[in-house]
DNA sequence: TTCCGCAGTTTGTAGACAGCATGTC
DNA sequence: CTACAAACTGCGGAA
């Protein structure tokens, strides 16, 4: 079928033809069959890299060329602004909607295409964003992400709202294989396209001993080390290919690369100058390995890296000079990074509770998939590794030659179910229990015949659960979402973390910085560290001297989650001390990436806590602010007048203070002279440039508004 | 005495969304 | 309660 005969836009076909896409992949063309421009629900499950992002994206441009909206639904922020890029500068106006990263978010409205995540446009339903309403196509990336545990349920209702609110809506859903695809196609709706077609051959198979055995062939492999792994690994590169290793951990990640490393012994300039980078940004041991690593061609991926070195590792990657990556799931469902040989080398993933499990065939899948670069590689491989002969036919059955996993809605899980039932009725979806029985009827869930009693006894002790909290009351016949619940439902938060926060806050008398960051860890919005044998020592060493700065009591006999929220605590706390990057990641055995995320989360429930404090206890108003901006900034309350100039963070503030100049008053006094010594003349001029409009704004505008005056 | 290899024992275990209001070194 | 690999420990033998 030729791009040329079909109905979109001119320029977009002229765009394609330059870049050699003429004619689409038969996949493509079936969904043009099926009626993609016929305004059709389309249900398109087909590999990786088999052209799903083209389909969706002829269907916008001629949905806007015919006065419409879009909105595109990725899971992850690093795939939304791919999407974005990817989108952009093809004549349509296109903005994007995450939670770090709104760009034209004023704006958004206004754009034909709109990129965003889930979670984001769960938000922006629950703060009843009007262009919402205009939205024409939805396209769902990845929507067989509604089987997540935790996730999942979002997808689902934010499906489920905007239909509800949209009826003549056309939505395409992308979804990798799946076990039960018309059932998911039925619940939207939608046509079916199913294929299993792909732009560049993969051949799947099973190394055992010294080849690797496919379906109808064997290929040898020369064993020159004790490790299958490396064996396997080299084989490819001195083929001119590249190889991603997945594995179980971020140390078997840098175990391998370290391995990695020594077998390829690669050295050129290039990859040297790839390792320098790494290395001067690296403050931690991690960093430094990572740098001795990639300097001879190998790499680990995780998300211990701090973003800088995630960015190199993947340019380096995808520049051909690494030639191989060691990886947790973070390479597998992220980036688009494929490589000719992946190694799925293990298939047992440990999971808290159950031990090590088999990992799903449709994340064997999504991994498998990353095989073989279209244009690039003549073909890809996908190789397991079996320990036994017995093994080998084992791996095929469960892997290579499986179905892959149904997909089950998530809805009726009481802890996700909550949140969302208080967003229905805040946003007016459901004003009274009959009424969110109905909703939930329009899901998924619902759809798969599920048992309904289930889901009645789930809505209702959430609702119970939601009026003891006084989140919700009735109001006549009508269920309301108090000011308290409207709030909670506003700031995403889950409500039972609400509940933690304000019980807390309400009880107790005097605050303390490790009170407050140990009651926001032992939310379940927090993500908290693993406690290690070793860390024992310490916390209870900890406890015995500060046990009464403590917001939650901790019993004698506390289960391993005090710890854990303890521990992430502490850690938060040397954040706000300034504690330096690089011993915090010593002490607490992470990366900088995890701390990252870390500051990021709880910075998000102090922000959180804020607004509760103002409805329920004022008098915590103002340290919840100051330790926003501490733990926004990591710093120390010291700094906080400096870091209000744009311009200062932490580094700087605290250089300035060292310096004597502790407050906006004293930068005044020292003048541009002796601020740019500490600082340099640039940064200076920019910094009395402000000063001065700041004297106007002051003046201007009064003493409530102006932090400035409270702080300097 | 030191070093090495081996076998048995102990230890630790993936990822990443959301608010708000603008800018780090 | 599950399972695996890396890191650690202790032992014996060789230098």
């Amino acid at each position: 079928m030729e791009i040329a005969d079909l109905p979109v836009p001119p320029d977009l076909a002229a765009g394609y033809a330059r870049r050699g896409i003429t004619e689409l992949y038969p996949p493509q063309a079936a969904c043009v069959e099926a009626g993609l421009f016929s305004g059709k629900n389309l249900l398109v499950a087909i590999p990786t890299a088999s052209g799903k992002t083209l389909v969706a994206e002829m269907a916008m441009h001629h949905q806007v060329a015919r006065g419409g909206k879009c909105l595109y639904i990725v899971p992850l922020r690093a795939l939304a602004s791919e999407k974005f890029e990817e989108f952009s500068g093809k004549g349509l106006r296109v903005g994007i909607a995450t939670g770090d990263f709104d760009r034209r978010d004023e704006y958004l409205g206004r754009n034909d295409i709109i990129v965003a995540t889930s979670e984001k446009v769960d938000s922006l339903l629950r703060n009843r964003t009007p262009w919402l309403a205009e939205i024409s196509l939805l396209v769902v990336d990845e929507v067989h992400l509604i089987d997540d545990p935790s996730r999942g349920a979002t997808v689902e209702m934010v499906i489920a709202k905007l239909r509800h609110k949209n009826p003549g809506m056309q939505i395409i859903a992308l979804s990798a294989t799946i076990g039960n695809p018309a059932d998911l196609a039925g619940w939207l709706d939608a046509e079916l396209v199913e294929s299993e077609w792909r732009p560049v051959d993969l051949r799947e198979g099973v190394f055992f001993e010294d080849g690797i055995r496919f379906a109808d062939s064997v290929r040898e492999v020369e064993r020159k080390s004790k490790y299958e792994d490396l064996d396997l690994v080299l084989d490819t590169v001195t083929e001119g290919g590249q190889c991603l290793v997945f594995v179980s951990s971020r140390k078997n990640a840098e175990a391998f690369a370290k391995r990695a490393a020594s077998g390829l012994k690669i050295a050129n300039p290039i990859l040297a100058g790839y390792a320098d980078k790494i290395r001067s940004s690296a403050s931690t041991d991690m960093g430094k390995i990572l740098a001795a690593c990639v300097a001879q061609g190998a790499a680990f991926h995780h998300a211990g890296l701090s973003r800088e070195e995630r960015q190199l590792v993947e340019a380096g990657f995808r520049e051909g000079q690494i030639k191989v990556i060691s990886s947790t799931p973070t390479l597998a469902a992220g980036l688009n990074l494929p490589a000719r040989r992946v190694i799925v080398r293990d298939y047992l993933r440990f999971n808290a509770g159950e031990g090590m499990m088999p990992i799903p065939v449709r994340e064997y899948r999504q991994m498998a998939g990353r095989a073989g670069r279209p244009r690039l590689d003549p073909y890809g491989e996908a190789v397991l590794i079996a320990k036994s002969e017995e093994m080998v036919d084992e791996l095929f059955d469960y892997y290579i030659e499986a179905m892959a996993e149904d997909v089950r809605s998530r809805c009726a899980e009481e802890a996700v179910l909550c949140t969302h039932i208080l967003s229905l009725i805040a946003t007016g979806f459901a004003r009274e229990r009959g009424e969110v029985l109905g909703f939930m009827d329009g899901t998924f869930y619902a759809h798969q015949g599920e048992s309904p009693r289930a889901l009645k006894r789930a809505v209702d002790r959430v609702l119970e659960f939601l009026r003891e909290a006084e989140m919700i009351t009735e109001v006549g016949e009508w269920l309301e979402a108090t000011e308290y619940g409207s709030l909670v439902s506003r700031l995403y938060i889950d409500p039972r973390s609400a509940e933690v926060i304000v019980n807390a806050m309400t009880r107790q008398k005097e605050y303390t910085d490790i009170g407050f960051l140990h009651l926001l860890c032992a939310t379940p919005d927090m993500p908290t560290l693993f406690v290690r044998k070793n860390d024992m020592y310490a916390l209870d060493r900890f406890l015995a001297d500060h046990r009464d700065e403590l917001w939650m009591e901790i019993p004698w006999d506390a289960d391993e989650g005090f710890d854990r929220s303890l521990k992430t605590a502490l850690l938060l706390a040397d954040w706000g001390d300034e504690v330096g990057e690089d011993v915090i990641c010593e002490r607490y055995s992470v990366g900088p990436g995890d701390v990252y995320g870390m500051v990021e989360s709880v910075a998000w429930l102090v922000h959180a806590s804020r607004h509760l404090a103002g409805l329920f206890a004022p008098h915590l108003k103002a340290p919840i602010e100051e330790m926003e901006l501490r733990t926004k900034h990591g710093i120390k309350k010291e700094l906080l007048p400096l870091i209000r100039i744009r311009g200062i963070g932490r580094v700087r503030a605290r250089r300035l203070f060292n310096n004597g100049i502790d407050s906006i008053e004293a930068l005044r006094e020292a003048g541009p002279e002796k601020v740019g010594k500490v600082l340099g003349q640039g940064i200076a001029a920019q910094v009395f440039e402000q000063l001065d409009g700041v004297r106007d704004e002051i003046g201007g505008v009064g003493e409530e508004q102006s932090t400035l005056s409270r702080f300097g």
